[in-house]
DNA sequence: CGAAAACTTGATTAGCATCAAACCAGGTGG
DNA sequence: CCACCTGGTTTGATGCTAATCAAGTTTTCG
């Protein structure tokens, strides 16, 4: 497991190129994971030192800019991914053919882990801001739940955290007046990006993870703004007063 | 594991009474469970006799009327179900206290799995028809995936079905217009219900379901009536005809 | 039979989608 | 360097869908 740089989270544009995945750093894959600064928040947090030694294949450093795909929908994945750093998006088409965000992973988040049961994947995953993964082989990851129950554990647990996303998008998300929604939204942004200045995803995309025209969106979020619940720096950043945004959701104005 | 007996799925309402869990039957769980009709659905059809013989805790045969409580919300459960026949609701409250129903879980379906790794369930589970499960404690589910790989594996497989089944509402039963919803709604229906005379909800539990009121979902129920794309048998019974039902989600009119 | 619960239907309104146009920033090429 | 082009955003005007409020009807059950 490679080191923990922490990419920078600017909103990156321009064509998608292939992902960075580094040709695996000098040294004995123990080693570097033992200095991965968030490993206490992945699934290796199970690992001692001695299951580090054994591990059989080689874990790779998958990074993805802005806008790449990790895999696509309807695919048979031979890796999953631990999220280190960066925020991937959930999509998959409606029947009418539109985008649907289905959820957010972030930081100590596993995305693919369909893939471990040789299904292939429901959804696309996205890169919504730069990503820095670990791609696990499903392979390695099946021994290690064979041998490890802790490991096993740290397993079922990203399971149940997806669920738990998923359950609270359907009850906090896609219902609701939709300056509402775009609220609760944008909390769970502080939350993924761990502070009140965040990037603001494209309008298209917040209409698709709330269900509504990216116009709405971008009206809701101008209104933002003009009430100073939102204060922009340059053009996708901006700066969240948190407090008022609580308020706002507290109170039905 | 009791036997399979069916329970009628008709819709009976009145006061809740108590679960009907039965005090076990006569003769050892490995014989009432090899007798069981749906094991090859279940989280036990990865168990062979020898397994079945070991077992250390008493699994309770748990029956449910439409309307009853499995287990609330923001409690610890002791149990998972695993469910034989008829079909539950998952639900929790948006932050503005509505009622939403987040899924459905039916035949060869597992809820509350959440107990297994000692997090109190994040919704509550209501019986939607009359409801026979297995009551399996987490103890005895918890020692099965120690010793046994294959079991390890059906639970992961039940987590993933679920997530698919949040991904799926989020994606066709939460946007798009409101006959379309129901349309696909009632799709789901014939399929837990097997068949397509089906038990449609309460009005306000298919408002719930898809995130509208219930007066908009009395209409397009009664325009579906009258379109002669169901047609009812007594109240709450229906037939649905199905071809046309895809038709209509086909052709968007 | 009467009361309560569930369902249906109507009238009105609010909120959002839709269509359309203008605006703005960044990047490209003359 | 500026003109232009492109992709994203904002804003406006209009119409439709579904929420809301309000009866009225049917069904269920004590």
């Amino acid at each position: 497991m490679p080191d923990i740089a922490t990419p920078p989270l600017t909103r990156v544009s321009g064509p998608l190129t292939t992902p960075m995945n580094r040709p695996g750093s000098t040294g004995a894959q123990a080693d570097t994971c033992r200095q991965c600064g968030v490993r206490h928040l992945s699934l290796f947090a199970a690992l001692d030192d001695a299951a580090l030694q054994s591990l059989h294949y080689r874990i790779e450093d998958a990074r993805f800019r802005a806008g790449q795909t990790l895999y696509e929908a309807d695919t048979l994945g031979r890796t999953i991914f631990s999220i280190r750093a960066g925020v991937v998006m959930l999509e998959r088409l409606t029947p009418q053919a539109e985008r649907r965000i289905l959820r957010l992973a972030g930081q100590g988040d596993v995305v693919g882990l369909e893939a471990l049961l040789g299904q292939t994947h429901s959804s696309r995953a996205i890169a919504l801001s730069d990503v820095a993964a670990c791609a696990l082989p499903t392979a390695q990851v099946q021994e290690l739940s064979l041998s490890n129950r802790a490991f096993t554990q740290h397993l079922m647990v990203r399971w149940q955290r997806a669920l738990d996303e998923a359950d609270e998008w359907l009850a906090e998300l896609s219902i609701g007046p939709a300056r509402e929604r775009v609220l609760r939204l944008i909390l769970k942004f502080t939350d993924y990006f761990g502070g009140s200045r965040i990037q603001l995803p494209m309008r298209e995309d917040i209409g698709a993870m709330l269900g509504m025209t990216l116009e709405t969106a971008s009206r809701v979020i101008s209104n933002l703004r003009r009430e100073g619940l939102l204060t922009a720096h340059g053009h996708t950043e901006v700066t969240v007063d948190v407090p008022r945004v609580l308020e706002a959701l507290r109170s039905p104005d």
